[in-house]
DNA sequence: ACTTGGCACTCGATCCGCTGGAGTGCCAAG
DNA sequence: CTTGGCACTCCAGCGGATCGAGTGCCAAGT
């Protein structure tokens, strides 16, 4: 059949290209893959997608390179999901058992995926706003500051320093904690707000000052975005491998590295786990990156994720491979986090 | 005097490579640099610089550039070590006032001094050994697993996951902690450890062996040499700037940065915080790193530093700005985490 | 004892023109 | 629809010529 063998020639030439970062040509393309027809044929099928606008040539007497289109054609329709070796998976969930803390899952699962697919990885913390409250502890620094510590479900521990505007006597202090866990151990972020607002009204109007004080320290605490773009990135040295166009390429890419908001922009919002998200070139919101791919999921819980991981590379990159990376990586990482 | 014009020439000739990154010649030095002599004059002088081992030429008809040993001597006689304007200072002390929360202070200092020397910054948190006990609190996750998290007086909160041999009852956990927390409180790391150690034994054997686990997951949480490796990097995008020899600077500045042992090698061990350290390419610890410079300080008590913080670039660096960005910055943080 | 102008020399950077080869598009025949 | 043939295009790479910045050295001047 004429269509398939069309399509054939394009995952010829996009894996060739992925593999050599060179402009393939007809004649290099039927010596390596078994097209069993001529070099002239597949000049024929070459102009058809090139028609198409799937591949394009740099300069006219020059072998094709895959576009952007192309490539979502090839993750759309010809990618059949690879599956990970025995030794593969052995290895990763060797290597994040090992972990005794959230920070460690995280940090592991970012050295793992650049490892994996020797790419940039980036993996988010869990959301806040999807965690529920176990235990907030307060210490007191000072008799007017204390430290509010907020432990949560997934293991993340979140601090914040209150001025209080009296003095807290040991007594008060050991009374708003017993309130404050009471009324907010077990509930949602979202929700807490609600029940620990309530909590001012129901003492004497003696303490009633430093309740809604306190209170409203842990509220703006909890709802505090910026905690919620916490944001790890792994395996910046696989940079040097995107290749020689240095401000094209790695230049924005540092500089989207560092922000790490433009981070979680990039990464997408949770999807749910089950599914990889593949973002190629122009299709991502930031314009510096446009010859730039992510490859993400959510992780968690299967059907409301927790939260992103993902890699980031050059367009021209091994998609098989890294979303097969991503997804494993994420399954593991859902798994020891349903277990703690 | 004689002597005097070969520094002077040898300063100018740091000055001028430093700002241009090209090799400079006697013709260029006597445009820019107002030294009263004609560019034979230079000439000579420079070929004794050379003799000196102070000045190198990259090939036989081009201009000069500092070796090592003509930075080392810059920074070490010819540096005045610049101060900071009112508006640095005041930006500085605005943007440092604004954290609440020892990551906040770091996270903003990191990037502080990221900008303000348009090169790598690092900052290593706060030594846990140099720290005291302020609280330690214990939760329970299940029946027989329980997460300890430790908060210390310079604001750092470490966690741990324990995992305990026995079933533990609300009243054990409640006396574990009230033990735990007289026996620790006020300690420094390095002795809690044993003030801990004589817990088990004060306890009737029932609950002795409880007593014995917690106390030494805590001690191993507390000793453990991975937390006090904590350090943060920014201003990655800066290495951009670095120059166009990609695999001789960048590449291996970039594994660096990874690899946070190394960090640490590199900035090397907290000296005092009056005292600003410069490590000029060979000099530092790692080879791929030739030519990579550091300049580092301690922070925290003048006497006892907590912590280091510093900077990564280039030996064609501006040596006395970042020097004085880093002890500007050093300072402020110190007298901030003092206050808390 | 230094400084300085002059001068010959070196050597990388840059431009130019050439050529080889990889790759294409098209056509006519199978 | 496939295929071999053929003319054409254009980049990459090479050698040679040139340019100019910079040097080292020397002899004369202060």
């Amino acid at each position: 059949m004429v269509e398939d063998r069309k399509l054939a020639v394009l995952r010829a030439i996009v894996e060739d290209y992925v593999a050599t970062h060179e402009p393939v040509g007809s004649k290099t393309l039927v010596e390596r893959h078994q097209l069993g027809v001529s070099p002239a044929t597949v000049r024929n099928d070459m102009a058809a997608l090139e028609e198409e606008g799937l591949i394009a040539q740099p300069h006219t007497s020059a072998g094709r390179i895959p576009t952007d289109k192309g490539y979502r054609f090839f993750v759309d329709r010809l990618t059949t999901l690879k599956q990970m070796s025995a030794a593969e998976k052995r290895a990763i969930s060797g290597f994040l058992e090992g972990a005794h803390d959230l920070d460690d899952v995280v940090q592991r699962s970012v050295r793992l995926l650049a490892q994996l697919t020797q790419q940039v990885a980036i993996v988010q913390y869990p959301t806040l706003s999807k965690s529920t409250i176990r235990h907030v502890e307060l210490v007191a620094l000072s008799t007017t500051r204390l430290l509010a510590v907020l432990i949560l479900s997934t293991g993340r521990v979140e601090q914040r320093v209150v001025e209080v505007p009296v003095e807290l006597s040991d007594e008060l202090l050991g009374e708003l904690r017993v309130k404050i866990n009471t009324a907010a151990a077990g509930e949602r972020i979202s929700d807490a707000a609600g029940a620990l607002g309530a909590l001012p009204a129901q003492v004497g109007p003696r303490s009633s000052i430093t309740y809604s004080v306190v209170v409203a320290a842990l509220v703006e605490a909890m709802s505090d975005h910026r905690s919620d773009e916490r944001v790890v990135v792994g395996g910046t040295a696989n940079l040097a491998r995107f290749g020689d166009n240095f401000d094209q390429s790695i230049k924005p890419m540092l500089e989207a590295l560092e922000e790490h908001v433009v981070l979680l922009k990039l990464l997408g919002h949770a999807t749910s786990s089950s599914h990889v998200t593949v973002r190629i070139g122009h299709e991502g919101p930031i314009d510096q990156l446009s010859s730039t791919s992510v490859v993400a999921t959510g992780y968690g819980a299967t059907d409301d994720a927790l939260s992103v991981l993902g890699v980031v590379g050059p367009t021209r990159m091994d998609y098989p491979g890294s979303m097969a990376a991503v997804r494993a990586v994420a399954s593991y990482v859902s798994t020891i986090l349903d277990e703690s």
